[in-house]
DNA sequence: TAGTTTTTTTGATCTGTATCAAAATCATCG
DNA sequence: CGATGATTTTGATACAGATCAAAAAAACTA
């Protein structure tokens, strides 16, 4: 089902990792988690690096298979689908959160998903085949994975639930409780498309009515 | 984040595991995303229990914590909630399927689902804290939850952009197209919920309009 | 097998949200 | 700035699917 990939030197180049990038807020977040022994920040800090990308580039586009994970230290990102001209926003993620197309990332296939920055962010950048190195070699680390699957497995059967049987109205208010932080960052149409409306019923929900 | 529940002899109580009960669907099952040994082989045996339940049973009822996971030998399943009077089908499972609250499992707090037989099913249990140790000393078991729950994310990820995007009759299309082996065993009525319609609707578009 | 209950279908009407169109507001930058 | 393009709001209308009601069909049960 799933295809493993086996790990070899050659897949480091060409970008060396650099040692003294700073993966404190990574760290911290895994430590929510699990213990994180000095041993595992010293691979963590071994695979991971850091970049910067300003808003509007993209990260993923349709085609192409996702061969990294992004552990977002600072800005915003989207994951959308294209339905014919439409843009229908799966999801946004902020700092302190993952974004990555899982399905694309697991399967060692290509996703029909867009990754775009939404601000300028500041992302920590693990490749696949060292993330899964990892997990093979600190299994509080594979734990640790399992976990953060799982609450997004969680977050994902809230939404399904709220698209089943919220009304626009009910869902946009869920989305201001659960996420403040993104509500007054996004474009109003991304929004909309992420509750699953149209921007005018979105804007007429803001209006009251 | 996660409670971590420490596994001890005690909670093996009150009814001990039987020995030669058959376990073969669950290991074949397991060996389709990790290799599985013998000594993992005898530990499943030992954690693992067989139950048979009658059509119309409860396996979860809301305010209870769910302390067991299932997997489907055969059978069929339904995980809802209810909306006022409503009932509002999350999932089915059936056969070569996992069922639990994983919400509860994961958290161990209460989650206010209902888990129902639709028919008599013939289960493979497994308690939470018995798992857990279990990925604790098989670390290819803390991989295999890791892939099995990444599995259930992506199907999720496809049943919420199906929700977004897609109208009635597509949505039913696409179930007939994915879950043949549940379609006729469903009562309209749950089906319908879980395609987030009506059963009039489903009716009409099973009629062809 | 008839009687009872449950499930499914059909019909009539209503409503939330979409769609199409245009006006208003906001943002960017030469 | 003021001009230009993007975003948001407002208005009018249309439609998919909900709701309410009742008939038909299927599934039990005695």
């Amino acid at each position: 089902m799933f295809k493993m990939i086996s790990f070899t030197g050659k897949q480091m180049e060409p970008t060396m990792p650099s040692f003294n990038h700073n993966i404190t807020p990574l760290i911290e977040h895994i430590k929510t988690f699990i213990p994180v022994s000095e041993h595992l920040v010293e691979r963590l800090q071994t695979i991971s690096e850091i970049r910067t990308i300003e808003k509007g580039k993209f990260l993923h586009k349709p085609g192409r298979v996702c061969h990294h994970t992004y552990f977002i230290v600072s800005g915003l990102l989207s994951v959308f689908y294209k339905k014919g001209e439409k843009e229908v926003t799966d999801n946004f993620a902020a700092e302190g959160e993952w974004i990555t197309s899982i399905y694309s990332f697991m399967k060692n296939v290509p996703d029909n998903c867009y990754i775009e920055t939404l601000e300028t962010s500041e992302l920590i950048t693990i490749e696949v085949n060292r993330l899964e190195q990892c997990f093979s070699d600190f299994p509080e680390m594979e734990r640790f994975g399992r976990f953060l699957i799982s609450k997004y497995f969680m977050e994902q059967s809230e939404r399904i639930i709220s698209l089943q049987f919220h009304s626009a109205k009910e869902r946009y208010d869920f989305f201001t409780k659960t996420s403040k932080n993104k509500l007054h960052r996004l474009p109003l149409g991304m929004l909309a498309s992420h509750l699953g409306i149209t921007q005018e019923t979105l804007s007429r929900i803001r209006a009251g009515n």
